[in-house]
Order: C-alpha cells, then structure tokens, then sequence
DNA sequence: AGCACGCCGACT
DNA sequence: GTCGGCGTGCTC
C-alpha cells in the first residue's frame, strides 16, 4: 500500500469515480490528487467530505486542476494497488452501462465491485490475496499450477449437437441456440468451453444462469468436469467473503470458468473469449432495482467489446433457450445473430402431448378436472410421479366478508393480503407485512369470512382429499410434496426436497414456477397448470410470452428418461386446464411450435409498434402521495419538450402503477416510446437535469424518488 | 447516496 | 426542558 502523498512533491490530478447518483450535482469522476500517476483502473481509497470511499480511478487525458478552488481538492489516501487496475474493457462496459441506463458512472462500477471490498482494511486485503495466491499456487495467470481436479470425459455428441458446436465456433456473430428442452444444450456449452480452453491456455468463459439456486445440476456438471481450469461462482447468494474470492480470482486469472446469475456480467474477466447467456428469454437477466440493466443485452455488448482490435480471438456469445425472447428471435431473423436449430430430444425422448381440459365443461367449482385427478392417481399406482404448477403461493389470494364488501387488504399496500391457513395468517406478498386472520369481519362483526380462489397451500390440501383413495405401486397413501417459496425458506431446504423428490420419496410435487426450472426428474410423466388463463389476457403485451415459455419449460420436466418411459409403457402429457380452450396459444403449445407462436406475437408487436419494433423507457416516480408522483412526471415531460429527439418520442401522461401503492408509498410511471434508439437515448440523458428541477416545484411536493427503466420488461 | 445542519412535536 | 421527525444543502 502506498502512504498518502506528502505536501512538498509535486501532485498529479486523477480522475476518481465514487458512488455518487447522476442527479447529486458531482460530475460524472472526482478530482483528487496523488503523489505520482495512476493508471486508470486502479482501486483507490479517497476522502469524500466526511467519509472514506473506495474510489476507481478513471481514464481524463489532460485532467487539470482548472476551475476548482485550490483547498477544494483533495489527496487520495491509499492506493490499493496489490489488486491489478481493472482493464480498459470492463471500463468500457461500466461505462455504456451507465451511459445506457442512465445512471451514473459511479453507482455502476462501484456496484459491480465485490461489496466487501468498499470496507476491507488494506492488511486484511493484502491478507487474503496472499491466501489465495497461496491457495492456486501461483501469483498470477499461471493456469497449469492450479490445482488439477479429477477431469470426467465428455460424453460424446449427437450429430446436432456437434453440427451447432461447430457453426457456433465458426461463427462472426452472436449466436442462438434454440434448443427444446432435453435437446442437451448444456453440454453443446460444456464443449464450446473445453474446446476454448484447451486451445488458448489463458482463456477465460462466462456462463450465465437465471437463478443458481434452482440450477444446482448445472452448477455441479461444471465444477465436475471443470475442475482442473477453477470454476468460481457469481451470485447473491454467497457469503461477503466468498464473492470476494471469487471476484479476485476470476480478476487475477486463477479461476478460468465464472458461472453467474446476471450480476457475472460485470465481472472481471482480462481474458474473457466466450460468453454463454443459459435460459436467455428468462425475466431475471434484467435487473429490477438500481441500475436497471439487462445481463443478456450486456453480454452482447461486452463480447463485441472484448473482440474490438483482435482478429483471431474474438470473444463468442451463445445464447440459448427453448422459447427465445422475441427480441433475440427477431435479431436472428435479421441476420444478426446465427440461429442453431437443436428440435431433437437425446435419448429419441418425445416432448409431452397436450391435454387442454375445457373448463366449461367440468363441474362448478371443481379445481382439478376428474379426469386430470384419474391420470394423477393411475401414475402413482405405477410408480411414476406428477408435478402440478400453479402461479399463487399461500392458500388463498384473499379474504373476503360474506356479509358486506370487506377484504384482506394490506394496510400499507393497494394490495391483497394473502391468506396463509399453515400460521393462521394474512400476509402482503408485496411489502411483507404480517397480521393474524381476524376471528371475525373487521367492519361489519359476522363471522362468515371465507377465502376466494386458491393457492398451492389449498391446492395441496385439497389434492390430499381428491387423492385419498388413491394407493401409489408399494400400496401406501399417495404422498404429495409442495414446493413454493414459504416451503423452501431454511436454507438446504429446497435441495434436501429436491432430493427427496428425485428418491420417489413423493408420487406428487405441487408447486410455482419455481418447480418448472431446470430439474431433470426422471420419473414425472405429467405435468399439469391448473389455472394459466391469467397470462392469456394479462395487461402486460409479454404475458402470452412467459406463459408459452412457461408452459413448455414445465412440459420439459416430463418424460426427461426415455429409458423409464419406455420400460413403463408411459403417456407423457402436459395438462392445461382452461376456460379459453381455443386461445392460439394452446394450437401452437399443442405442436411445440416455437417459431409459430414467435411469428405471430412478433406480427402483433409489428402492427402495435411495440419492441422489438419499438424502444421503450419507462419513468417511475415515487411519492407520499399519487398526485405529487403524476406530477413530478407531468411537469418533466412539459420541460422535456424543447429537448434533442423529443420529436421523435411519444410521451404519454403520468399514469398509477399497476400497484399504486407499496409500503405506504405512492407510485406513477410514464412511458415514452420511440422508434430511434439514439433519440431515445439523447432525450433521456437531457432529461435527467429536467426531471431533478421538477423535485423542486410546488407541486411535486413530497417526492421521495424517481428512476428510469430502460428496455422496461413489463409496463 | 450519505451525512450534516436546522427547525417543530410528544416524552423522561 | 430534550429526543427525534425529515426538509435542504454539500461533498473533489
């Protein structure tokens, strides 16, 4: 570590990026002030009025001290320089990131910095760096004196699978891998990895997941096979000082393999050369607080990045999915990326038939269709297993009065409370508040206050009563097991339930959306959605897009074992319960006809104007109260008229939010559209200067916040 | 964003 | 008489 530099040298202005928000009236980097040059990059710790902040130090040719005040600037007091500099590359994707999302510098590459980091002590740094120098062996890219792991061959190929392998590592673009479920995607990104590193020995490979917790298969093939080049991990999930050791070991080199959910994208990589985007169409790549950015858009961007200025060593993205987001669909139709075909299952496995069951013609009230209850039950007889979904956790979504017009509202949210039979309670999904259920109606005293509509809670009771004549093949009751996020809350939860599931420990797992990821359960012959309509005609122009994929990633869970499936002479189905039998989504559903589905919703994006023909922005406004919030928006966008590619924008007024009120706090939005993405661009960043003045009009009065969505997923 | 300073309500 | 609410202002 260096000493702070002393008065009598001469002192050379750097260019500092701390966390500072856009709107804080500091410019985009800081000037300080060191006894010698530092190269951009470097990690540096600098006074801030009365705080201590860890700083970057950034790239400002001619940086003077001009037009600041001499006493104004100040030094920097260490430099952790026993980290190398972060490279010009991440720099640069820190700093379209911002530029993008419209934030600032600052908050994003502090933010993609390992948090410990911010408060660790030099020693204890300089410690643990030594440790894990230690640890690989090595001082720096020195791959082949990381411990060797035990290398598990690769299975061979599918002609397919070989086919996408090579057109991908031929390819001069991004490239789509639209593979069905059980196509055996992953091990097309197992190879385009091995084949990466054993031909460059300093190369480094990127995968990205959705959710790491719920891909604990995928996790282990890699560390398995991986072993040998150092596998780390990337997520919210690992402790301060895991992430820590993880980052430092991805920055310095010694871990080759980085395997992330979507913050990995801002990890240092010096020798990044392949990015792979797994589950690419799914929701949780966009990040939905701070910087509001899109992992999956940002692997693009990086892996161009990466390959500027190298001829023979590009940096390669592969995204894949069974039902690719329309965005990236429509980008492969044009030509930009290169689409690889993968329709095969391995192992000559059939994806399951669709049984749509027309509501309309089951008994009133009935929540399972008899016939769905028979095919249930005639599964466990033989020994194979079910899996039901259903979107809805807790028992019912909310209590109503019989007697006059009384719910379960949250007190502090325009929100249902959803009732919880297990704990006897009534609880907001949205802020988290609690309370007991009342014995009876809070307004009117009558006591006949009943649930309405179902979560898994009640489905599982009410399966258990459907169910109870029903024996499994050892002559036993049938077991149902219920997966949702109450269920699985201790930690090891979920994998110990997994596992049992995987033991045939349960003949039935009832569940949300968390059971139709990524889990290869080899004896579920049906899967059912008992009640999807909701995501046929959603508010949301996306639903339709998450309830195909939804739908069909669920329908991959079954018949996943040819070999099982065949030994038991098995009918593997999806079930769907409708009251829309005929909605389109089902006729395509019914052939697994991506491409169909995908032509016709991008037809019906065509002729709305809606992305990906269009760019979209969405500004969120937080407020004591609704008024204050619409206007904040209002009085911005009649400022933003005179302002660089307005006149290519629709602004359309300051609207409540779907939730309009969370945790006692007022919401709005506005939504701007555009068919230029650089005027949208030009727009929002002139803007941000207008929608900081409008915080100080009278009637904005009482705004708490505000923040801009770029590529907004849902509206 | 933090963290200060600064001016008005319910408590030992 | 204080503790504490959050409104406004500043930080290289």
């Amino acid at each position: 570590m260096t000493e702070p530099a002393d008065s009598t040298g001469d002192l050379i202005p750097l260019a500092v990026v701390v966390t500072t928000p856009a709107y804080s009236g500091l410019g985009p980097a800081l000037t300080y002030v060191h006894d010698r040059a530092l190269e951009p990059g470097t990690l540096v710790r600098v006074p801030l009025g009365k705080r201590e902040l860890l700083g970057l130090v950034w790239d400002a040719p001619g940086l003077s001290l001009e037009g600041l005040e001499p006493g104004q600037v100040r030094p920097v007091l260490q430099v952790l320089d026993a980290i190398p500099p972060l490279n010009a590359n991440w720099r640069g994707l820190a700093s379209f990131a911002a530029r993008y999302y419209q934030r600032s510098l600052g908050e994003v590459a502090l933010a993609a910095l390992p948090p410990q980091l911010r408060d660790l002590q030099p020693e204890q740094l300089a410690r643990k760096l030594k440790r894990l120098a230690k640890a690989a062996g090595t001082e720096h890219l020195a791959p082949e004196s990381v411990p060797m792991g035990e290398a598990t061959t690769a299975p061979g190929l599918s002609p397919e699978q070989a086919e996408s392998l090579q057109r991908f590592q031929q390819a001069d673009r991004p490239a789509l891998l639209f593979g069905t479920t059980g196509s055996g995607k992953t091990e097309v990104y197992l190879r385009a990895v091995q084949d990466l590193l054993e031909q460059d020995t300093l190369a480094q490979a990127l995968i990205m997941v959705p959710e790491i917790n719920l891909t604990p298969q995928l996790e282990a093939r890699f560390t398995e096979r991986f072993a040998r080049w150092g596998v780390v991990s990337l997520h919210s999930g690992l402790t301060p000082a895991q992430r820590l050791d993880h980052w430092l070991l991805a920055h310095q080199g010694q871990a080759r393999i980085v395997l992330g959910t979507r913050m990995a994208i801002f990890a240092s990589l010096p020798r990044l050369r392949l990015i792979v985007v797994d589950e690419e169409h799914d929701p949780s790549y966009k990040s939905q607080e701070g910087a509001r950015y899109s992992a999956r858009d940002l692997a693009i961007y990086r892996a161009r990045l990466e390959s500027q200025g190298r001829a023979s060593s590009h940096c390669r993205v592969l995204l894949g999915s069974a039902t690719p987001s329309l965005e990236s669909w429509r980008a492969a139709e044009l030509g930009r990326y290169l689409r690889l075909d993968m329709p095969q299952r391995i192992g000559g496995g059939a994806l399951p038939r669709l049984r749509l069951v027309d509501m309309n013609h089951q008994p009133k009230q009935c929540v399972i269709a008899p016939p769905l209850v028979s095919a249930i039950a005639e599964r466990a007889a033989r020994g194979e297993q079910s899996m039901i979904l259903l979107n809805r956790r807790g028992y019912a979504p909310v209590l109503a009065c019989h007697a006059c017009r009384w719910k379960s509202d949250c007190p502090h949210c325009s929100a249902h409370a959803v009732f919880h039979k297990i704990d006897r309670t009534l609880r907001c999904h949205h802020c988290g508040h609690s309370s007991r259920v009342p014995y009876a109606c809070p307004d009117c005293g009558n006591l006949d206050i009943a649930p309405v509509g179902r979560g898994t809670e009640q489905l599982e009771e009410q399966l258990a009563g459907l169910l109870a004549d029903a024996r499994r093949a050892d002559g036993g009751p049938i077991r149902v097991l219920r997966l949702d996020a109450d269920s699985t809350r201790a930690k090891g939860s979920l994998e110990q339930r997994l596992g049992q599931m995987h033991e045939g420990e349960f003949d039935l797992l009832v569940g949300t959306q968390m059971i139709a990821k990524g889990h290869d359960f080899r004896r579920i012959t049906l899967v059912a959605a008992v009640n999807p309509d909701g995501g046929l005609f959603a508010s949301d122009y996306r639903a339709p897009e998450r309830l195909f994929a939804l739908l069909l990633q669920a329908a991959g869970r079954a018949g996943r074992d040819a070999e099982f499936v065949a030994a038991q002479g098995a009918a593997v189905e999806l079930w769907v319960q409708t009251w829309y039998p005929a909605h389109p989504l089902f006729a395509a559903l019914a052939r697994q006809d991506y491409p169909a589905f995908a032509t016709q919703q991008l037809q019906e994006r065509e002729a709305a104007l809606m992305p990906p023909y269009s760019f979209q922005a969405l500004v969120r406004a937080e407020a004591r109260t609704q008024e204050a919030a619409q206007a904040l928006l209002n009085l911005a966008a009649q400022a933003g008229e005179p302002l660089p590619g307005r006149q290519h924008l629709t602004l359309y007024p300051a609207v409540p939010m779907a939730i309009q009120r969370l945790a006692n706090v007022e919401r709005a939005q506005l939504l701007i559209e555009s068919d230029s993405r650089p005027a949208l661009q030009a727009f929002l960043t002139a803007w941000q200067e207008q929608l900081q003045l409008a915080r100080s009009q009278p009637e904005a009065k009482g705004v708490l916040r505000w923040a801009i969505d770029v590529d907004p997923l849902a509206i």
